[in-house]
DNA sequence: TTGTAGGCGTTATCAA
DNA sequence: TTGATAACGCCTACAA
């Protein structure tokens, strides 16, 4: 039996028009009334019904997410910290957050978009692993759907997104191993369409070129943002016969692979082969040994794109925003090269 | 302009009760009517309203998890597979999953279960980290609304759960680290309410006692489920004038912090001191030295807790289900000892 | 087999 | 300042 506002109208003998007004603290209704349905309210419990309120006024107090899943059980710290910051900064906005999992680019993914978009199931979507022509963006922008981003798509769309100079990061972490003395580095990438792969990989590819190293063909692999693929990836290339000396890694996760592909090739790593990651996840800090990675605030730039969605979503201005954020190099054990040892704390901020 | 029902109708020259129908696969329907509708429907574009839907129905086919988080940005990676579980279980189940993010036992947790479940947000909840004294607990049954726990509180009350022989694994786990060499061990666990902390820590205690091993009192420390918190606890017992050998954590993550505590107060870790943990998240397997953990299916055990609680929410039928996993011991170099070397893959099923 | 009509709980537009 | 009343989109008796 639940209670709903014609309860507490019959209650106090007015109408439910008043009393809907009391609650939702519009000016025309005076003071001693609204006292007395609050307090009514209160006491008799009273909840409004979400689909009652969703289905008049248009809007569910929801955002949304789709998790892409490479497939059961590729758990990824990073989304456990980027999870987190979506729903602490929803929650904190006054909003709801729906997740579901969809593998990337498949009718599944497709059809979560369209139901819950198109279905006024929720407000507005964040989404992520942006890919160069991504039909998610065109579909959103076409229905004039709110959303923001993690990376901006070259569809020629704009809007609100959070991004990262992780070209440049790629580039400067190159040099920082060239430094320390690995000449023959690989890459291990993702899928060929998203674009932090074409980011991060010509942010490699320039940085290479700019240290006047030798860059093997065979030495740009792609795997699927899972350490399983990073693993894989990583034994293909240690098994080269021309094998690297580096395994620059497009993210932490993709890097876990290849540091127990290392290990199981007898590599010391760090020394003969130098492994790196790109996200920063906690977890990098207490591999073995503690994996070199570019940080990002993933939790901060969780909250920062459900604070541009809700922009969005509020006032439907268009002021287009693009967050930047810079990665820091932590510089440790698995990129220890030549040199004697690291700074105290085990991290080199450049 | 969203296509409603109405504008099928108006199309075909149907009703929207012929419609409706239609579209919801009631018998009495012409097939050539059916096929009519479906076509049309289809071309329109046409996405059911989910507020109408639901207002109507009373169901809004979309589970609620709330996380209990303890700040800001302590991201476990417990819940990357957790929530991953979840959301595959739920998608497969055709159920939406609402998530938000709440600290255990505050005015915002109850909130948030109260709108959820008395606004008919929810169908259906999933809990974890279960008090002993539940107030979630008892809030559910009372309103009889379906949801399904990781643990089983002791409110007496009786629901769906799933739930892990921990007692039993954490006492084995005394004993292989006693046949390893360690006999001053001390418990890192977590609040004082949770199952899991009971459980865990009386698996422990009794451990000890029937390895003959001393445990002074001071060696029962409490954390928060927290990589900090561990940590914390974690030099605290390493600074004892009496201090433990082996430091056996409530979770993975908890362990985590531990691993950095030894490893600041330069102990070898897995020689000098043995460090463990519980839930076997996969990036155990890559700290340093790689953690001794006991491993439970995370990420089945989502999806079980989510088909639990669907078969709550379908059928209302009472059928009271408990599931029961059973952790395995991976031993690694974390808890080396005197041993000479670990099995071949670094691990060893007990 | 199809159509009519009432209502789910709210909000918003009128009058009063 | 308050009260009727009409939607919102959908489902479901009941009637045709």
């Amino acid at each position: 039996m639940t209670i709903t506002i014609r309860d507490i109208a019959r209650k106090l003998n007015l109408s439910i028009a008043a009393v809907s007004r009391a609650l939702n603290g519009y000016p025309d209704i005076s003071p001693e009334t609204r006292r007395r349905v609050e307090l009514a309210a209160q006491e008799m419990g009273y909840v409004p019904n979400r689909a009652a309120r969703q289905l008049r006024s248009k809007h569910s107090d929801t955002l949304g997410f789709i998790l892409p899943v490479a497939g059961p059980r590729f758990a990824d710290p990073f989304y456990s910290e980027f999870i987190e910051g979506l729903s602490d900064e929803t929650a904190a906005q006054s909003f709801d957050l729906l997740i579901t999992t969809a593998a990337p680019g498949t009718d599944a993914e497709q059809a979560a978009y369209r139901s819950w978009v198109l279905g006024n199931k929720v407000d507005g979507m964040v989404i992520n692993r942006v890919r160069r022509m991504d039909w998610r963006v065109q579909f959103l922008a076409q229905n004039q759907f709110p959303f923001s981003g993690l990376e901006l798509s070259q569809d020629g769309l704009s809007y609100p997104h959070v991004t990262t100079t992780s070209r440049q990061a790629f580039h400067g972490l190159v040099q920082h191993l060239a430094q320390a003395g690995f000449t023959r580095q690989a890459f291990i990438g993702g899928p060929p369409d998203s674009i932090i792969q074409h980011e991060r990989q010509s942010g490699f590819v320039s940085g290479v070129a700019q240290a006047g190293l030798d860059l093997r063909p065979e030495w740009l692999t792609a795997a699927d943002f899972t350490s399983e693929g990073g693993y894989r990836a990583a034994l293909g290339l240690l098994d080269l016969p021309q094998a690297p000396d580096a395994l620059v890694c497009i993210t932490d996760e993709t890097a876990f692979g290849a540091l127990r592909a290392a290990q199981e090739r007898q590599r010391v790593i760090g020394r003969q082969v130098a492994v790196t990651g790109f996200d920063g996840v906690h977890e990098a800090r207490y591999t073995n040994p503690p994996l070199t990675t570019l940080d990002v605030p993933v939790y901060e730039m969780a909250r920062t794109l459900v604070r541009l969605l809700c922009g969005r979503v509020r006032n439907k201005a268009l002021i287009l925003e693009r967050i930047i954020f810079t990665p820091r190099l932590l510089a440790r054990t698995s990129s220890l090269g030549r040199m004697v040892n690291l700074p105290k704390d085990e991290e080199e901020v450049v």
